[in-house]
Formats: C-alpha cells, structure tokens, sequence
DNA sequence: ACAGTTGTTCGGAG
DNA sequence: ACTCCGAACAACTG
C-alpha cells in the first residue's frame, strides 16, 4: 500500500539486499501495458552495480554517483521484492539480475506501477515537478503550499506536486488526528491549525517509518485500525464516516472533525 | 458476480 | 497560464 512510508520500506529492502553487486541483465515477466525501460535504456544499466539508494516521495531511486539510475513508483499495488535464482513471486513484472542468484523483483499485480532509467534524481524530479519531499519540507513552507491551495484540503495533501509523498490512506489519517475536515479549504485554516496538520503529518510519517509501515503495531486510536464506515471514533464518542473527495475515498470522523 | 481499490494522468471548466 | 475536478486507466481481491 504504497505511500510514502511503504516506498521508505521498500528502498529499504535494497538497501539490505541488493546493493553492490553487479547487474547482468533483466528478467521480463508479462510487461503488457507496464511502463518499463526499454532495450536500450536498460542496456545502461549492465555491469554497473547499485550502490545507494533515495527515496523522494512515492518514488524509489537506485543507483550510483555516476547514475545512471533506476527509478520506481509502486502505483496502486507495486512493490520491490529481492528474491533468489527462479523464487519470484507472483505478478513480478521485471526483475534486475546480479551476479549469482540474486534479483530485485518488480512485483505489480495491478500494472499501475512504472520503472524508468534515469540520469540523476535531482534533474528528474524538476523536470517532473514533483513538490517539496512530505519528511524534508520545513514549517513555513508547509503553512504556505497548504494554506495557499483552494481546493479540498485532503487534495491538496495528496497533490505531489504541492508536497510529495502523502495518499488516500495518510492524508486521511493527519486529519483525523488533527481534528480537521478533509473537505475544509487549506486558504480557510488559521497558521495554529496549519502548524497542528505539519506536526501531526510529522507523527504520522515518523511513526509508520519506525515500525517499517507494519500496520498491524499502529496504535489503537489511530484511524486506520478502524477505517471503515459505522465504526466507533477512537478519540471521540464519533462515528466514522465516508464520502469522496477529490475522488478519492475519505473516511473521517463525523463529530471531531467538524464536518 | 460485482463492487471496490492504497495512485497518476489527462481534458476541460473556471 | 494556472488551479481544480472528475473520469479513465488495468486487473486483482473480497
């Protein structure tokens, strides 16, 4: 379920399992509508080895100083699984092959997922307009990305343009532990109420990172434990509600967070 | 069987 | 030119 906590995991795997060995090609799976580097582009990626890795909201980069680098976005459903020799799991879609057994497998059931190779990652990430990273950006510039956008305040969380990292499940989450609607314009909120969503978007992020964004060591008054319509609110005597917003499924606490 | 889905992109309206 | 919204995308799970 890949957020920016669950991208964090992932890069983490490559970290522990894939680094510093030499690629010598790629498996391919069914790529049918999964974009994915072509011939010559992973070509550039033969005899060369990964030896770090970055995380910049959703999007995982692996590479070396010299690049080039693989970039990844799990979509929907993505995820990275090392594995070795032929133990690939099911919907692998493309695998990266090191020398000896070792793969780094691509695994997107719902082919919502890309892979790219690229040159650098700073480049990439201006030439795409991705936004300021959810764990890097700073107060100010929070208050003012969030406080300026017009729209439902959930969608501008989401929006990875205005700040990277943040989906359907965390933005929910941050302001449900903040006590604010999902349909509140950010231009509407006051700079305490601004501040109460950076710290809480804080919590929230941090917390998921330190347990490896295992759900099930998430504390018991946070939303997602209960996420679902008719539930009983963990903080208040509320109930949990849902509608869409800005497409996408909100849930929300219907007394604590006024609307 | 059929509805629901964690994300991004695109066209069109404002 | 920019912002916002809704629909579309593909294919699996419950």
């Amino acid at each position: 379920m890949p957020e920016l906590p669950e991208a964090e995991a992932n890069r983490r795997r490559i970290e522990a399992d894939a680094l510093n060995r030499t690629i010598e090609g790629f498996w391919l799976g069914d790529t049918e509508h999964v974009d994915i580097p072509g011939d010559n582009e992973r070509a550039r990626l033969v005899g060369r080895q990964i030896t770090e890795t970055r995380r910049h909201g959703k999007i995982i980069f692996a590479g070396s100083k010299s690049g080039p680098w693989l970039a990844v976005h799990l979509g929907m459903t993505g995820s990275l699984r090392p594995y070795d020799g032929e133990e690939r799991p099911e919907y692998t879609r493309i695998a990266v092959e090191f020398e000896g057994d070792r793969r780094l497998g691509f695994r997107d059931p719902r082919k919502f997922g890309w892979m790219k190779v690229i040159d650098d990652p700073e480049t990439y990430l201006a030439e795409d307009r991705v936004g300021p990273d959810a764990r890097q950006i700073g107060r100010d510039a929070f208050r003012e990305v969030i406080g300026g956008s017009g729209g439902a305040l959930k969608s501008a969380l989401m929006n990875q343009g205005k700040l990277a990292g943040l989906g359907n499940l965390w933005s929910d989450e941050m302001l449900f532990q903040t006590g604010v609607a999902p349909t509140a314009k950010g231009s509407d909120l006051d700079e305490e109420t601004l501040d109460a969503l950076f710290d809480a978007m804080g919590e929230v992020l941090g917390t998921l990172i330190e347990v490896n964004a295992d759900y099930s060591k998430l504390p018991s008054d946070w939303l997602k434990p209960g996420r679902k319509e008719g539930a009983d609110c963990p903080r208040c005597g509320g109930t949990i509600a849902k509608r869409k917003v800005g497409g996408r499924t909100a849930f929300y606490c219907d007394s604590h967070q006024g609307a």
